[in-house]
RNA sequence: GGGCGGUUAGCUCAGCUGGUUAGAGCGCCUGCCUUACAAGCAGGAAGUCGGGGGUUCGAGUCCCUCACUGCCCACCA
């Protein structure tokens, strides 16, 4: 037998050839179904369909990652075994700008640039990197054990992905949801591309404000000697003032309204304007209007019908409207400002100012808003429907619904505050937009099909428009995408069919609104067009993305400080990995996954499930121990006992009994906690069934039973070996989700290399009997585990050395006696007990316990810690007593007595009797001990 | 400026719709190489549940308030 486990166990010994054997043998390959085929669409197996995030194609797995993996894939290897269809669907993101960047660098280490090699070569180039390089954090998920179909990988630049997004493009811009045109957006000169609202990360920066007169001219243009004073964060910006705005009820400035002011530096008549949007408290209650580089003098703007100068260049240099400044960096036309102003005496003052200022949140330059013209997405039609998708409908019901329920509140907050999306990027790598502009009529042509003339004016003289698209544009439509939309057709609609709504989105709630709000928009939006397969209309539910959305917390390091490169702190889930295994950090991660609650990452948890993945290991090298020698004298375990629920019979000994209700119950509470997302409450559950009462309970127990003598009773051996073995299988199947690699090991060997199946993962999960649990195995082990452990409180506690063993007086109830005798072998092994002697009163030492079924005392020549009895003894009746009080107060207090439930006056009155008496027992030994 | 969390043992965290004497892991202390496992076994100590007030027969749990702390959103120059 292939039994020999090496004693200690060594994750990097079996993990790889797990990984690779999963991947090789397409174990977690989904077919597609023949959805046409009305048997095969309701073969009553109801699909359990989850996207994978894709990562960034130029990702590196990090500890964020391998939650949200560990996750999905507990959750995917639950459901799969739960005899769910189960899809899990992996992919990579192109990821517009970090990929760019990152092409763009290499080059640079080359000496060239991209605008060197042009948009046709860069973008080969970027898809030369790509095959070559791409992708790698995928290899590293298949390490780690994934449970994904990797025969669907998709790429988000794939040709049948790139279909849907034109056409996307095409039906929002045909229902005139897209448009063009020139707004201020966030822009990052640095990347030389606009960037949305969410792309911008706000930082507090000292800065200041600068209070700046503006010099007031007569109808002659001659300064009248009075200045009206501004106040500006960003001087530079002055160049493209068009106007200084007052509050229409300012009495300070009323007078000024209708004079034209001079432009300092520039030289320019400026009017004065009233606007409502002016505050009066702050700063000076004058504000300068630069239309084209603040979005608020860009309305302003457009109320009062103002020019709009823009007066910087993609890079955020001075442009030619900038007069004397042209050519300057933004920072250094700033200071030459604030210097020329100051020269000319019109700097009023210059104060200290925190403000916030919005970075790119790719490369963490200062974005400059920035007038532009770009494509937009008219949000609220899309909103609305994603609004409806999660708030309660008619029926109460949710379309979508949350998971912590809080982020529910976040994303509708969002959603109902929503601004049209900036989705035109001026980048190469991405998704082209597809339209065309025409130089003769000027018109747009927007096409599925590239175009050979304008669709207005019939010109040929027509050009591509040279934008990409936001990589979420993209990666929002996946859900409908990935199944084949927009081509549904009556024989290509199988996957669409059998797998959309997905069942369940996991992710962090750093990308809620990026990603997770954008596929409910535009999976809503697109998946309502399509017919059910019976040919009827959609419905909202029916057109969710997904229906439920679990958004997980973040990992952070062990002292709750968040991981960055710059502090350093960053855990590689690699190197631990290699350090500790896939399991035990799986397991760590689910462990401390409680829902809401940050991951404070720490090793020495880590530590701690190795111990338990090497605990499982050594319970096996036990159980191999045993059925290799019981295999010596003719006994084997049935394979057909194993796979399923174990079952004991009523006249089974007691620790089977116990055992199996045992696992029975903790089927039913990790099925539970699963159901709700409670990783942690599963993998603790598990935990404490396999390591409690597996380990050190049952198999010291069973030990008593595994005689293997000539004179051995060889079917009670058989008998014990059978649930010894089918309740350690099961416990593997339920440990499977969280550590597949070692369940795998194991179980394979539990069936000597000749397994049922090619893998754990595709057998049954546990599940608990629906009859109702052996209540009386639970509760006769439970007083025999409290005799037990008492008895080895009381050893300790008296001296008694590890290895002798003695024999215990013990005064219990008639009625439990026989428990006690019919286990007799259990107590003596474990406690270290000789013989038990019953008795009426305790007669033996001057040292006892007492529970409320029984007192106990050890019988043991040794002189007894009189003093250190008296300590305890004291402190337990001043533990009893303030129970004590307690529950007479509570039991003295009549509205209790009238609207507590009886169950919980019952208990309490129980409570209070156990108490008494154990107090008085204590009382009468703390009295017999000598006086000191 | 809005909104949402958190505060429970030395550390990291559980504690469901309020119900008997608040739990786990790690760490700590003590004793054991008991032939599955020293990555182990056995026993133990340790918490006025952030402060204050309220509701209730009963509050870690519900309400108010204060303090500290974290996060998200926001166009005040």
């Amino acid at each position: 037998m292939p039994h020999d486990l090496p004693k200690a166990y060594d994750p990097t010994a079996i993990e790889d050839r797990w990984a690779e054997y999963w991947v090789r043998e397409k174990l977690f390959a989904q077919p597609t179904p023949n959805t046409a085929n009305q048997e095969e669409r309701l073969d009553g197996q109801s699909p359990f369909t989850i996207l994978l995030p894709p990562p960034n194609v130029t990702g590196r797995l990090h500890m964020g990652h391998m939650l949200n993996q560990t996750e999905m894939d507990i959750l995917t290897r639950w459901r799969r075994m739960s005899g769910r269809r189960a899809l899990w669907l992996p992919g990579t993101d192109h990821a517009g700008i970090a990929t760019q960047m990152m092409v763009e660098r290499q080059l640079a280490e080359e000496g060239t640039s991209r605008q060197k090699l042009g948009r046709e070569a860069f973008v080969e180039r970027v898809w030369e990197w790509k095959r070559h390089y791409g992708g790698a954090i995928l290899d590293q998920m298949k390490r780690l054990g994934a449970s994904v179909d990797w025969q669907r990988e998709y790429f988000t630049m794939d040709d049948h992905l790139s279909v849907a997004v034109r056409e996307a493009f095409v039906r929002l811009y045909e229902q005139e949801l897209i448009y063009r045109g020139a707004y201020i957006v966030n822009w990052c000169p640095r990347c030389q591309t606009a960037i949305s609202d969410l792309e911008v990360v706000y930082d507090e920066h000292k800065g200041h404000l600068w209070e700046i007169r503006y010099p007031v001219i007569d109808a002659n243009g001659e300064d009248t000697g009075e200045f009206l004073t501004v106040a500006t964060t960003r001087p530079e910006t002055m160049l493209g003032d068009v106007a200084v705005a007052i509050h229409p009820e300012d009495e300070r400035y009323l007078h000024l309204h209708g004079k034209k002011l001079r432009l300092p530096v520039m030289n320019r008549e400026i009017p004065v304007i009233l606007d409502e949007w002016v505050s009066r408290d702050f700063g000076t209650g004058a504000v300068k209007v630069t239309p084209a580089h603040d979005p608020n003098d860009f309305a302003i703007g457009e109320r009062h019908h103002l020019p709009s100068i823009n007066v910087m260049d993609d890079t955020a240099h001075i442009n030619a409207e900038g007069g004397a400044y042209a050519g300057l960096d933004r920072y250094v036309a700033r200071k030459r400002v604030v210097a020329d102003l100051e020269e000319q005496g019109l700097l009023a003052a210059v104060k200290d100012y925190t403000n916030n200022v919005g970075h790119c949140d790719r490369c963490k330059t200062v974005v400059e808003p920035r007038l532009s013209t770009q494509w937009f997405v008219k949000i609220q039609p899309l909103a609305d429907k994603a609004i409806a998708a999660v708030k309660p409908g008619p029926n109460g019901e949710k379309a979508i619904r949350f998971t912590p329920e809080q982020y529910e509140k976040t994303y509708l907050n969002w959603m109902e505050n929503i601004h049209d999306w900036c989705i035109s990027r001026q980048l190469w790598w991405g998704h082209r937009i597809p339209a065309w502009h025409c130089s003769t009529c000027h018109k747009i042509t927007v096409a599925r099909v590239d175009p050979t003339a304008c669709a207005h004016c019939g010109s040929t003289q027509i050009t591509q428009e040279t934008d990409v698209l936001d990589t979420w544009f993209s990666s929002g439509l996946l859900p409908v995408s990935v199944f084949g939309w927009p081509n549904i057709t009556a024989e290509n609609r199988g996957g669409f069919d059998a797998f959309y709504p997905t069942s369940l989105l996991v992710t962090g709630f750093d990308i809620l609104f990026f990603w997770v709000a954008r596929m409910i928009m535009l999976g809503c939006w697109f998946a309502g067009d399509v017919p059910m397969p019976d040919g009827s209309s959609r419905s909202l539910a029916d057109s969710v993305p997904f229906r439920e959305v679990y958004i997980h917390a973040l990992v952070r390091d062990a002292n709750r400080e968040k991981m960055s490169k710059t502090k350093g702190n960053v855990i590689d889930p690699i190197e631990i990995v290699k350090q500790y295994g896939t399991d035990a950090v799986r397991f760590t991660l689910a462990s401390m996954a409680s829902p809401g609650t940050d991951i404070a990452f720490n090793v020495a948890r880590t530590e701690g499930y190795r111990a338990f993945a090497n605990k499982i290991w050594n319970a096996a090298r036990f159980l191999f121990m045993n059925v290799d020698r019981a295999a010596e004298i003719g006994i084997a375990v049935d394979p057909a006992a194993l796979g399923s629920m174990p079952a004991v019979a009523a006249e089974a000994p007691l620790e089977e009994r116990w055992i199996v209700a045992e696992l029975h119950s903790t089927a039913k509470k990790v099925n539970q906690s699963l159901e709700n997302y409670r990783y942690d409450d599963a993998a603790n559950t598990i935990y404490q069934f396999f390591w409690g009462s597996f380990c050190d309970w049952y198999l010291e127990i069973v030990k008593l039973r595994l005689d293997f003598s000539e004179t051995a009773d060889k079917a009670a051996t058989k008998a014990a070996l059978t649930t010894l073995v089918s309740v350690f299988e099961a416990a593997l199947r339920l440990l499977s989700p969280f550590m597949p690699f070692l369940t795998e090991e194991i179980w394979h060997a539990v069936y000597d290399e000749d397994p049922p199946a090619k893998s754990i993962a595709l057998t049954r999960y546990p599940q608990a009997a629906e009859t109702p649990a052996d209540e009386a195995a639970l509760a006769e082990m439970s007083l025999l585990q409290s005799l037990i452990v008492e008895v080895r409180t009381l050893r300790k506690e008296i001296g008694v050395e590890e290895k002798a063993v003695t024999p215990i007086e013990l005064r219990i109830g008639t009625h439990l006696r026989p428990v006690v005798k019919e286990n007799s072998a259990m107590v003596e092994r474990l406690a270290r007990v000789t013989e038990v002697r019953f008795a009426d009163q305790i007669t033996t030492g001057l040292s006892k316990h007492s529970t409320p079924d029984f007192d106990l005392a050890v019988v043991y020549e040794r002189t007894v810690d009189v003093a250190a009895e008296r300590e305890r003894l004291t402190r337990d009746i001043a533990k009893y007593e303030k129970g004590l009080a307690a529950a007479e107060r509570q039991l003295g207090n009549e509205s209790f007595l009238a609207k507590a439930p009886a169950q919980v006056v019952e208990g309490l009155k129980k409570q209070e009797s156990e108490t008494r008496l154990l107090m008085e027992k204590a009382r009468a030994a703390l009295d017999a001990l000598p006086r000191a």
